[in-house]
DNA sequence: AGTGAAAGTGGATGTGG
DNA sequence: CCACATCCACTTTCACT
């Protein structure tokens, strides 16, 4: 299968309305038009264009987890024992609803996660009896973060 | 000024109304309304004491950087001079459109950052033209995702 | 907190330029 | 690729429970 994926060819107009609905995915399609002066149908057939190409993969609510609590966001570098099934040990990452990323990288670790906990003694109960106790997890090195100061999409 | 945010009390439609909207946040809210069983009126006024409460922070379009041709994800541990504003640091950074993460953290880097780049050269040049070249920069190491296996906010 | 109805707005679509 | 017109669905608000 040649993924024959067209490269998107992106005007201006497509930037207008992309930045209008990352920023908000509410913001009415009639509005944007306005804004760029042309019709809403316009726009609308624009936006399926965009979506065919996959460049929008969707659109959520961003749920902010302070809210709930959540006030240490934490990396963490794992290594990995020798012969382990590595794919094994991303469903087991999966499970935990805190892991909020997972990235197999180069350099000393084999995985680096993302993860959330309430304070530094949730975060040490997590990565205790969740994440040390998963099979072929040998050891694990704790990047937290003190404060996030850029969270973005990029742009367009 | 006490911050006084009353704790948040989420009951069950209340997280099959942020479910629906985090994962996608066009879902009307009538069909909302039709799956939990109460009116369409009173899945709009829950939506009100939500954002009221922050806990939704707002809405956004994906966009997919992979098909802009970002085929490179990278993390970057900073280490910075001793005698440095972090700040003019952070502000250098956020000018830099590739960095989409930035925290302070813990550890032996400064700051760390999650960035995109087309390719591994793209990245070197990224590295050596915008990153290295800071004020108050003293060295990175970089860990390079080979694989994201999870991307997903908190679970509700 | 929730309902139901009313009023306004926006999304979706087809025809035609 | 866009405009215009149409229809239908959705959002929003309010009085009432």
């Amino acid at each position: 299968m040649k993924s024959k994926t067209k490269p998107i060819i992106i005007d201006g107009i497509d930037k207008k309305i992309l930045r209008a609905l990352t920023t908000d995915a509410r913001t009415p399609i009639l509005e944007i038009a306005r804004h760029v002066g042309i019709s809403g149908a316009a726009i609308h057939q624009r936006l399926r264009k965009l979506e065919k190409s996959k460049l929008i993969s969707g659109s959520q609510f961003i749920i902010d987890p302070k809210v709930l609590g959540y006030s240490t966001m934490t990396f963490v570098g794992i290594y990995l024992e020798k012969a382990v099934n590595t794919e094994d040990v991303i469903r087991a990452l999966k499970k935990i609803p805190e892991v909020l990323e997972c990235h197999y990288t180069t350099g000393d670790w084999n995985i680096f996660i993302k993860m959330l906990a309430y304070n530094n003694n949730h975060l040490m109960q997590l990565l205790n009896t969740k994440i040390q106790t998963i099979v072929g997890v040998s050891r694990t090195e704790s990047i937290i973060s003190l404060d996030q100061q850029i969270n973005r999409q990029i742009r367009i």
